[in-house]
DNA sequence: GAATCAGTCCAAAGCGCTTTGAGTACAAAT
DNA sequence: ATTTGTACTCAAAGCGCTTTGGACTGATTC
């Protein structure tokens, strides 16, 4: 059932029928009424395709993911920001397009989008330090939204990002409350953006408190089990091991966790640790009387507030670009205790 | 740049440059070259918008990710299925359509990705028992692909699974030969297929050794960490608690491993813990040498033949759905010892 | 009675591509 | 010299929608 053969079922022209459906006020509303009826019993919707070949729109969002081609690693966020995006869309019936990409590909994507009018906007996720793509997106004219922000870039783009420096300050702060001096950092990768002002964060609290940063107990890499386990296993072999440590996502910690326990150490006497908590639907641990102390801000709120800046930045391209911060929020769980004495 | 413009520009037609584009033998191979060539520079790639609408196709594949409206759980394995998945629509220059939908309204998305012509075929994911989808699909004749498959379901149509029933039956013998007798089951929700079969294999290893069934040591639930924490944590607290428990995924197992340490326990010499493995990447726990003693089957593999089968169904519909049943690795890790003496 | 004006509705152009059905030029075969 | 074949190329229709620029009512105003 296409429009012309509901506008000769109903003895109307495309137009009246065009525009009866889309609200458009030359319509007597017993018209609309009449072909609003018969869409629904006749099972029709317009057929995005044309739709946007003559509106020019694709109601797509394009979403770009990238995979880092060394370690192969999806982010595991992912699931939970899509999910948090994928409520926008629907609500204002838009499409949600995926493409997975090896990191290196990223930009010849996001032209191929363009040209090939798949979407109407990206988001960009994983943002690195001076991400070459935001420039890239302005100087295309494709609307763009970042998950993040890019440290370096100065022209003012449409970001939502959490407030990282100040979450793992705190997070590193709390600690040095509990008394705790030798504090071990596991990051994410320092070419991220995210993970960059993390350690930013974790650096300012020692430095207020005149702890000496010490890079042996530093580490940062991709946010995997197996990389948060080598990370804390390599820091607590030291002879001088941390006493807590701080912990850029849910996943290394687990694997922080790991290595405390393997050493026969108890996590939260022995040893603390804070981590950052994206919220994942899946990895909620402990959800009564949470194990993990973190600071948490739910990643699946990100992709819904962020899907809607970008659907709003579309709909008034001169309007300037929006902005938030979010601030995460500290939770005590039992992962954290005061500072051993020392022996 | 439209094809337009472009013929202009060369001085052929749109038909000419059209077919030099597509691959169409009427043209010689110095116009196709000049025609390729020209393209490239001037950037031109086809408005998938037009080419849509004049060939009838989408070049994009649907994915409807079902979200548990009670749960809210996004489905972790979701992020590599799609990882790989996406290679393959890459390689074949599709586009991959996402929509999140709470599982109550599935039906509708499937219907009005079809009206809508937003799609040529769409990916099934988390089949349940006598799933209702595969039949309307059928009848909708909508191009599909399963992940897993649905018990039930009469009529022919193109899946792939990994055999649930035969992992998992492995999986128990395996602790059943280490001496174990009392081994319990922390599943997946059970109206979900692949749950159900991974319940049949243990069943179905423990009824090959007469080891009695016992309700009180079989969970079933979300698959997430906090849920196979609860399961385990009630097991272990009974008179006569399990010596080892079968665990339908890593995430559930990460709760398993929890409940046993915290009480005290270790695992592998008090409790043995078998676990199925999804192979997420960031996930792969304790590489080099693994933890857990699982049975195994890669997601992300899985996504990428999936949609070859998707994609070659839709090419040609006639014929016969292919099905491939893949089998999972058994893995031996540090989970698992004999059984403990009783005392 | 002519002019104005909402209130409705319509025909047709256009979005950018594919594809049908022909047409042209030139070499080879009759 | 005419036919046949081969290698190219093209004009135009059509995919299903939106949107422009009228056109037709009947009621109101001058």
């Amino acid at each position: 059932m296409n429009l012309k053969q509901l506008s000769d079922k109903l003895g109307l022209s495309q137009t009246t029928v065009s525009r009866a459906l889309n609200g458009y006020p030359e319509v007597s509303e017993t018209t609309r009424r009449r072909v609003q009826d018969a869409a629904r019993t006749f099972n029709y919707s317009p057929s995005v395709r044309a739709k946007g070949l003559a509106t020019g729109r694709a109601f797509a969002i394009g979403h770009v993911i990238p995979i880092s081609t060394r370690h192969e690693i999806v982010n595991p966020i992912f699931g939970d920001f899509i999910a948090g995006a994928g409520e926008t869309y629907t609500k204002h019936g838009y499409e949600m397009v995926l493409s997975v990409v090896p990191d290196a590909e990223e930009e010849k994507v996001y032209k191929s989008l363009l040209t090939r009018h798949t979407v109407d906007g990206v988001i960009v996720h994983g943002p690195r330090m001076n991400d070459s793509r935001i420039p890239l997106l302005a100087k295309l004219g494709l609307p763009f939204a970042v998950h993040g922000r890019a440290s370096g870039c100065t022209l003012p783009y449409t970001w939502l990002d959490v407030n990282n420096r100040n979450a793992m300050e705190r997070a590193t702060e709390y600690l040095i409350d509990l008394g705790h001096r030798r504090i071990g950092l596991v990051n994410g990768r320092e070419d991220m953006d995210f993970a960059h002002r993390r350690r930013d964060g974790y650096m300012s609290a020692l430095h207020a408190h005149d702890i000496p940063l010490d890079p042996a107990i530093m580490r940062s890499g991709e946010m995997s089990e197996s990389a948060g386990h080598r990370g804390a296993e390599e820091m607590l072999a030291l002879p001088e091991p941390p006493t807590a440590i701080v912990c850029a996502s849910m996943i290394s910690a687990l694997g922080v966790r790991r290595a405390i326990e393997e050493r026969g150490l108890k996590m939260g006497r022995d040893v603390s640790v804070v981590t950052y908590d994206d919220m994942l639907s899946y990895l909620r641990i402990g959800e009564e009387r949470p194990i993990f102390t973190a600071v948490r801000s739910s990643v699946r709120d990100a992709g819904r507030q962020l899907a809607e800046m970008l659907l709003a930045a579309i709909a008034d391209p001169d309007a300037r670009p929006q902005q938030h911060l979010l601030e995460a929020e500290l939770i005590i769980g039992t992962s954290t205790g005061p500072a051993p004495d020392k022996d």
